[in-house]
DNA sequence: TATGCCGGGAG
DNA sequence: CTCCCGGCATA
């Protein structure tokens, strides 16, 4: 019977169900709608989606068509959601451009020679196992403490014995004192985080402060405090490399990774410009956590017990660098370029560009959760932060993040 | 009971 | 790989 069913349920899910999207993905809607008629299998009554914009994803099945959304419409080329707009207008839609959520929002975009095929310069962290901003953070001061060494005085004079990492120190700690001898000789130091052992392949997710801007969609703010130092990230799979300029990255992105024989910037389309980010990062709270690594300092011998816990630390730099009460407005997240490619909230963006859409109360701070206590379960507690399902409720699902529909770990609202 | 999401199945 | 859901843990 479910054989049966499933041509015919496919055809009716391509007509009707989540309308305009799955029109737009082609058998996507069949799939579902036959997988949904073979299976014959539903949740409990008192959890299936009520309703017409409920019935949504099992519209194979079932309600009609959403009033929320019209129907199919012309979708050639499955631009992305408004809900996670990430290409200014009149762009062409890059999939793996719009894939980067580090890349700051409404930053224009270079459009490269069409038809030149091109290695995605990152890919969004589907999940962060690790504590928060924890690896990244650890780069990330470790390269704006570079800058800072680079500059000063005290630590380039000093005998090659400091240089020498010690045994116990951190990942982190070691690049600190490491590259120093690996500076590049083209006038901006470079860091090749992809050397560095703590570092995953692909670029870590971002600061918890800088998340929040993507997050919410937000560039971050110009104004920076004299303590606040930029640097720039090179975004390209497997890179990482970090420099202290903006012409430097964009140098490093045209050499290494676009080809280019020279790194004259009048040959340049300003590609490059898509394929490194900056990043903020006080230099005193750097340097005050390095002030514990100096030679001169009296404290440097007495290894800590926690080196994390010795640092100002997350907290105090995010609290740092930017406010923290920042509205979760659902225009940004790190699903969002998996979303965007997808048709679904693609044709979202072409059919309702202002959708009357819940905006979530919640106010999510960036405070990183604290460690976690040993011989904790192996599933991770409930965090306190509305999900998708709770924001924006069963009867908008459409609007929930990919993770959530699927059931998985909301990627919006992380904890 | 509602919710979050792990684990696993289907394609 | 994407998509989906049963079922469990938790609030």
């Amino acid at each position: 019977m479910g054989a049966r069913l499933a041509p015919a349920a496919g055809r009716l899910g391509m007509l009707i169900q989540r309308e305009s999207q799955w029109a737009c993905a082609g058998g996507g809607a069949a799939g579902r709608g036959a997988r949904a008629a073979r299976r014959g299998r539903g949740r409990p009554a008192a959890s299936r989606p009520r309703g017409a914009g409920g019935g949504r994803l099992r519209a194979g099945v079932g309600g009609p068509a959403s009033p929320a959304r019209p129907g199919p419409g012309p979708c050639p080329e499955r631009p992305p959601s408004p809900l996670q707009p990430r290409h200014p207008a009149g762009r062409p839609w890059r999939p793996s451009a719009l894939r980067c959520p580090f890349r700051v929002a409404g930053a224009p975009r270079p459009v490269p020679p069409a038809g030149t095929p091109r290695p995605r310069p990152c890919r969004c962290p589907r999940r962060r196992r690790d504590p928060p901003g924890k690896s990244r953070l650890d780069e990330v001061m470790a390269a704006a403490a570079l800058t800072s060494l680079s500059t000063s005085t005290l630590l380039l004079g000093a005998p090659a014995a400091a240089c020498s990492p010690e045994p116990g120190l951190e990942p982190w700690k070691e690049a600190l004192v490491r590259p120093l001898g690996s500076c590049s000789s083209s006038g901006d130091w470079g860091w090749d985080l992809a050397s560095d052992r703590s570092s995953p392949s692909i670029p870590s997710p971002p600061l918890p402060s800088e998340a929040a801007h993507f997050l919410f969609g937000e560039p971050a703010p110009k104004k920076r405090k004299s303590s606040v130092r930029v640097l720039f990230q090179c975004l390209w799979k497997r890179c990482g490399k970090v420099l202290s300029t903006a012409s430097g990255m964009q140098r490093h992105i045209r050499l290494v990774h676009l080809g280019r024989r020279q790194a004259e910037p009048e040959q340049s389309d300003g590609e490059e410009d898509f394929y490194y980010t900056e990043l903020d990062v006080g230099m005193d709270v750097l340097t005050d956590g390095l002030s514990s690594l100096s030679p001169a300092s009296p404290s440097a011998s007495v290894p800590p017990a926690s080196p994390r816990l010795e640092l100002p630390e997350p907290r105090t730099l995010s609290s740092l660098l930017h406010p923290l009460a920042l509205p979760p407005v659902p225009v940004l997240s790190p699903v969002a370029p998996r979303e965007a490619r997808r048709g679904d909230d693609a044709c979202q963006g072409c059919l309702a560009p202002t959708r009357p859409e819940p905006q979530p109360t919640t106010v999510r701070t960036c405070v990183p959760t604290p460690p976690s206590r040993l011989g904790a379960s192996p599933r991770k507690p409930r965090g306190d932060a509305k999900k998708c399902r709770k924001v924006y409720g069963m009867d908008h699902r459409h609007l929930w993040c990919t993770a959530c529909r699927w059931k998985k770990a909301c990627q919006r609202f992380l904890d």
